[in-house]
Formats: structure tokens, sequence, C-alpha cells
DNA sequence: TTGAAAGCGTTACCAT
DNA sequence: ATGGTAACGCTTTCAA
């Protein structure tokens, strides 16, 4: 006996229980199509009887419409991204939307995920994994499918982006290390050449200048737990270590905390105060309580099913850069400013 | 001017401008398709030229294949699964397969899931939502889709999955806690109805029992952080609170400890010890240094990749239960055995 | 409103 | 080894 696949029901069987045409099956199933009440019923019955579901595939082939939105992602570790994964998912279903997952290496090139992206004929796509961004953004553009980059931006003003305030998130925390009195602050930088890094370091800069404080060291934790945990061995190695660290994101800042308590015996805040960006789920767990500037999942995630979407269905709008509101979130990882 | 979307190149136009036929084109792109180097070479520079790819859909159409797995998961806020979502998603891609997600809340009905799976034709379903698991294993199997239960199981034994030592690893929970000399021993358990709880927690009754201990107090957690931090509030309200905590998995433990010592001020473990179940990053961060079971991602995410890809290439194979080993991982949050 | 038929972009089969 | 042609399961004309 070979393998059998069971042969799927398909809109001919449905067409010849109910008695109809094939066509008169497809209007069935299409909402605001010229089919009578009494029809329509007689098809839908017919088909309950024979477990029919209209075949997306065999759709999507003469619609030239997947439905499908296809998701880089590249940093599952960093709990923001499975945050957003989640509601986007959500909220694209909610659109008739689903998500193929594309899941890339940070050293890895963009040509195997262009491929697959190129060959599902995805509707729109989401970028969300930092370093492979520009070319994908680029390839795809040029291939005609709707791009939006996540949480990053592109030197190429013409891909839509939907970011949190990196920039003022820095600021904001600039001064609000400067405020606490502290002396020598460093900064955990992720990914030398992604934007969020340099955007919110740039900021940070502003912050500690207005505040009348300067940089005291810096160094890059690439934007993975063990890059960060090794940046803060060689800070607080040093003969003079920082009293304030402000991460380039939760993840990292979690990490560097739990070298300076376990490896380095230090207390925070009172030896070293720490900061990051996101604020994640653990940010808010008492065993760190850490100071951060959020970016709102619900918001941003919003903004993106809005405006990868408005791209989907009108290819012509013009690209938009959206920049989702955060707020500075004292936590007890810092010190209470001086005045 | 009416909004264009660029046509996509077709196997058409490479067989137009490579002046062959199109059989020719799909027969270059089809790995083993009986074809000279010559002509696939003429094809391939043709293809790149035009930037070609064959569309996945339509071949999908025809193979009645669409090398697509769904995955449905409703539970990201436990990190154990986006680790393994990505870990998943690498290794199926590497076998050229594409993840289709598909979230689904825990209180929602399995309809519309169903309904997306079967539109879309996926190859193979991966379960990881422990509420709406059985009647979908049900529902595929009765319409011929291959799927595989992961960290579940179910009452019909005819569905595939793969799991980790649940009993076992709650067995060794129970002795640990015995031998530590703990006399108020209470268990948070997850979703009652969830297998992963019922069989932590039976093993975890064995081992007490074996140890000549019994539980001492029982809560709901129902696998949320909030839950299991509601469920920690009433333990430790009690006049009589316990004295250690097992938590059906490690996120609810996470919950439970800092309700511990940021609202009632306990030490740990000098006061209460914990222990949960997966070894998630978190439970290795030093803040927590989370006593748990292990259930390794690499080995489950192989099994689920062999078992699934097995099922779809041979219908008729048999259902398997596979049963990946684990081991007691003691760390800081429980106290040293008593001898 | 309904049915017949064309076509979406492939693969698979049958010739040559 | 190569080309022609029939599917695959739908949606979308076009007639009736």
């Amino acid at each position: 006996m070979t393998p059998t696949r069971p042969r799927h029901v398909t809109a001919q069987d449905v067409a010849r229980r109910a008695g109809v045409s094939q066509s008169a099956v497809s209007r069935a199933f299409t909402p605001g199509a010229s089919i009578s009440e009494e029809l329509r019923e007689r098809v839908r019955s017919a088909a309950a009887a024979l477990g029919y579901r209209p075949n997306a595939i065999a759709r999507s082939l003469i619609t030239a419409r997947s439905r499908i939105i296809g998701v880089v992602a590249a940093y599952l570790q960093n709990h923001f991204y499975p945050d957003v994964l989640d509601a986007l998912s959500r909220a694209l279903q909610a659109r008739g939307y689903q998500i193929l997952l594309f899941t890339a290496d940070l050293s890895e090139t963009a040509d195997p995920v262009l491929d697959g992206l190129l060959r599902y004929r995805v509707d729109g796509v989401v970028l969300a994994s930092t370093t492979l961004s520009s070319r994908l953004a680029e390839e795809c553009r040029a291939a005609g499918i709707p791009v939006l980059l996540f949480n990053r931006t592109s030197d190429a003003a013409s891909v839509s982006s939907v970011t949190g305030e990196n920039r003022r998130g820095g600021r904001l925390i600039g001064e609000l290390l400067a405020a606490c009195g502290h002396r020598r602050i460093a900064y955990i930088a992720g990914i030398e050449n992604s934007s969020t890094s340099r955007d919110r370091e740039r900021g940070f800069l502003e912050g500690l200048a207005s505040g009348g404080a300067r940089l005291f060291a810096r160094e890059a934790g690439h934007y993975t737990f063990e890059g960060a945990a090794a940046a803060a061995r060689r800070l607080f190695s040093r003969a003079d270590p920082p009293d304030a660290v402000f991460a380039a994101n939760d993840h990292m800042a979690i990490a560097a905390m739990g070298v300076a308590t376990a490896e380095f015996g230090l207390r925070i805040p009172e030896d070293v105060a720490f900061v990051g960006f996101d604020d994640v789920e653990a940010a808010r767990w008492p065993a760190y309580s850490l100071t951060t500037f959020s970016q709102p999942i619900a918001p941003m995630v919003a903004a993106v099913v809005d405006l990868l979407l408005s791209l989907v269905e009108e290819p012509d709008s013009l690209p938009r850069h959206v920049v989702v509101t955060g707020e500075l979130i004292e936590r007890r990882s810092t010190r209470p400013r001086l005045r």
C-alpha cells in the first residue's frame, strides 16, 4: 500500500454536490460577490458537509496577493522582539494576514532571506533585523515589495520606518544621569552601525552635555547578552570603574547588572546606576527594577500595521517615518535626582 | 496615474530571453532535472539578468506541497517559546521550509486557526499552544495534515509529540526539596488541564513521597506571570507560609520570586527555596540563579524537525512520542541537600 | 444572478 | 536532453 495523501476537497467537488457551477462556489466564499442568498446557503452547506476550505494558494496565484507578510528577525533573544512578534501577528491576523517568519543570523548574508521573500510573493515585509536591513530593504524595494523598517532607519529615506524616540530617549537618560550627580558615566553600545545605537548615543551625549557632564567610558556590547557582559567586565575591571552605565537596550543592561552584582559585588544603585532602553517585561521585575526609556509595543505595532498595509493596498503611497512616543521610566536601578 | 504593481518576472519571460522553452526554465531551477549543463547556464544567466525567482505559490499549486509549516503558539511571554521558535525556524529553513505563524489567545476557539492552517495548505503543523491543542490536533489529523504536539501530549496517542521529561523532572525536584529538609512545600500549577503541569505535579508528588515529605500547599498560576504572582501572594500571606516552592515553569518561578523578595521581604533560599522548570536564559541570570529541570532546546527542536518532516514525507508513518532527556540543575535558589 | 471559459505561473507528462 | 501541453484550484471576464 503506497502512502496516500488525502486529496483536498476542491470547489469543483462542492459544486457537484450542490448542483451548481464552480463559479458559484467561488462567489459563495467571496464577500460582496453577486450571488443570491439562497444559492450562497446551498453552497455553504454543501461545503460544510464536505469540509471544504478555499485554497489560499490557488487564490493567491490569480489575485496576485498572498495575504502573507514576511517578517525578518534575527534577535529573538532580546525579549522585546518576541513581544513585538506576538502583537504583530495578532494585529495582522485581525486584518486577514499571516506572518511568514524568516530568521537570519547576525553574520549571515541577505541573499537566502531575500530569495525566500520573493519566491513566496509576500505582500509586504517587516524588517526587524539590524544587520542586513539596508541591503534587504533596497532589494525589496527594487523588486516592488512594500518594506517597512522596524526599530531602525536606513540611509535611504525612501524606505518607510517605525521607530521609538531613540534620540530623545537618549537625551533624557543623559540628563537624568547628569542630574543624579554621576561623574564616571559609561555607555554600552549596541551594534556599531545600527541606527538605534547611534541615535541613542547621540542623544545621550547631548543630554550629558546639557547637564554639565560628559561621557567617561564606552564599550560595545553588540546587542548580545554575552557581548554586554564582556563589556561590563572590561568597565568594572578598570582602576576607576564607572558609577553609572547606560546600555543601549534593556537586554544588555540586564547582562551588565548581573556582572556588576555577581562578579564585582557592587550594589545598585549605591555603587553604580544602570539605565536601559525598551522597557521590556524583565525591566519591571523587582530583581532589576530597571530605569529605562519605553518603546511601547501596542502603538508601535499599530503603526506598523497601518503603514505597511497602506503601502500594500496603495503601492504608490509615499514613504513615511513614524516615530512612536516613549517615556522615561525611573525605577530603582538609578538614584534620585540631586534636586 | 493609477497605482502600478510591478508585474513579477515569470519563467515565460526568462524563456523568451534565453530562447528556450518555458519547461527548460523550470528544469534549470529543479535540482536533479534532466537538463544539459550548458542550457542550465544559459537559463540561469537570463534569469539573473531579469531578476527571476520561481513563484513558490504556483509551484505549490501543482506539487501539492507548500513547504510551509504552520506553527501555532499562544505563549510567547514565556521566553522558552521564542527560543524554540528561533531555533525551529532556523532548522526548518535549513531543510527548505518556512514557518507560517499562528497566534491564538488562551481563551480563543480553535476554529479561525484551523481555518488558516487548512486554507494555506501547510505541509505540517507544530502545536505549541496548551489550550487548543487537543481539538486542533484532532481536526488536523482528520484533514490529513501531519501534526506534532510540542511540549504537550494528547489523550489521543495517535498524535505524535515531543516533550521533555516532565514526570522524571518533577520527581527529581520533589526528591531535592525533601532532601533539603523543607517542611512546607508548595506547588504552583500551570494550566490545570495541561499535560505538562499534570505530569510535573505527579512526578513531584512521587519525589516528595520517596523523600518522606508531602505537599503542603498548592495554587494555580495558569502559566502566566500575573497568575503566578497572585498565587505567590496567596501562599505567602498564609499564617504558615511555605519554605519551598516548585513552580511548573521558570517563568512562573521568576514571578513568584519577585513577590517573595519585593513584597514579603523574604530571602532566597534562606527563608524560602524556589525551583522552576525549563532552564530558560533568565534562570541563569545571577539575580535569580534558579534551580530548575532543563528542557534542552537544541535536541527538542531537532526531534521536532525529524519527526514532523518524516511525517510530511511519509504520511503513513506511525505516530511517535519522543521524550528528550533533561537534567536537574541546582543553583542558588535552593539550599544544599542535608547530607 | 448564474454558468462557461480563460488564465494565473508553475510542474509533470508525453512526445520527439 | 528538449519542447509542447495538460493539469493544479482558484478568480475573473463575458454571455446568457
